[in-house]
DNA sequence: ACTTGAACCTACAGTAGCTAGAGGATGTAA
DNA sequence: TTACATCCTCTAGCTACTGTAGGTTCAAGT
């Protein structure tokens, strides 16, 4: 039997995350301790770990939750968790083309700073003046 | 003078967010009409401008305040605005290397998978299983 | 002058995904 | 038994907005 602060440490969680997944439905409610503490089993650590694997790579929880219920539906065909799987590829893709474009604008600007003062900064002056920039007016999720 | 509704079209934000950046006291408090209704002039739409800019870029709020105080004091030396830019520039920096190694992990996920049902799924095999994975514990922030 | 309707006002709640703190109870090893 | 790490609940806070409710004002057309 598991605390709450092992299965953190296993998973690389914090408590409080563990506790607000529990909070959200996302990890059921485990078996308590006459005094009140939680105590998790194994099948709990490996959900958890599903989940922390799903985050670092950029699943939403919603997503998550969908990819957990196909999880413990070994009959249901694999599509949809193929489905999830590339629409967040695609959003990374996104993010990393809008991110290309950050850092060659950023890149320009830091490159032409000659180092006077703030009425010469070409860092400024570029923020000011959004005429000579290359990004566009919507994408500000970054 | 300019309702905040002509500001609004004219720098691609929403009023909402128009009112909430004078709230946090980033855009100052404008005049106002004998009704109440906010009316501004060219300052703030420049000021607007350059909030919009900067977030386009992904600098944070706070940093945009710096920014801007440097953009009101053209005496002080430079290399503050320089240093913000530069610090931006590397978190782009690392944005971008952190969403290559997760699109190479989703794009193995999703080449992987034979489209059999749930059991057999590599989308999901991968998420289950943390040790056959590029990804490192801490990085979740994308 | 009057009416209409778009645009404005305030105030508050909600979003994602946690994270931190207060104030107190429990579990375990020496 | 005593110390002290760890646990508990509850609430508030973070970023940067966005949405809604319920009401007011402005400007154009008749």
């Amino acid at each position: 039997m598991l605390t709450i602060g092992t299965l953190a440490k296993r998973t690389g969680t914090k408590v409080q995350t563990i506790r607000y997944y529990e909070q959200i439905g996302l990890m059921p409610e485990p078996g308590r301790t006459e005094g009140g503490q939680r105590r998790y089993g194994d099948a709990e650590l490996d959900r958890l770990a599903f989940i922390r694997h799903s985050r670092q790579l950029g699943f939403p929880l919603d997503a998550i939750r969908e990819l957990l219920d196909l999880s413990d539906a070994p009959d249901r065909p694999c599509h949809e968790a193929d489905e999830i799987a590339r629409r967040q590829l695609k959003l990374v893709e996104q993010r990393m083309e809008r991110l290309k474009a950050l850092r060659a604008e950023l890149k320009r600007m830091v490159k032409e700073c000659s180092g006077g003062n703030a009425s010469q900064c070409r860092v400024l002056e570029v923020l000011r003046d959004h005429s000579e920039c290359l990004t566009e007016h919507d994408q500000i999720g970054v």
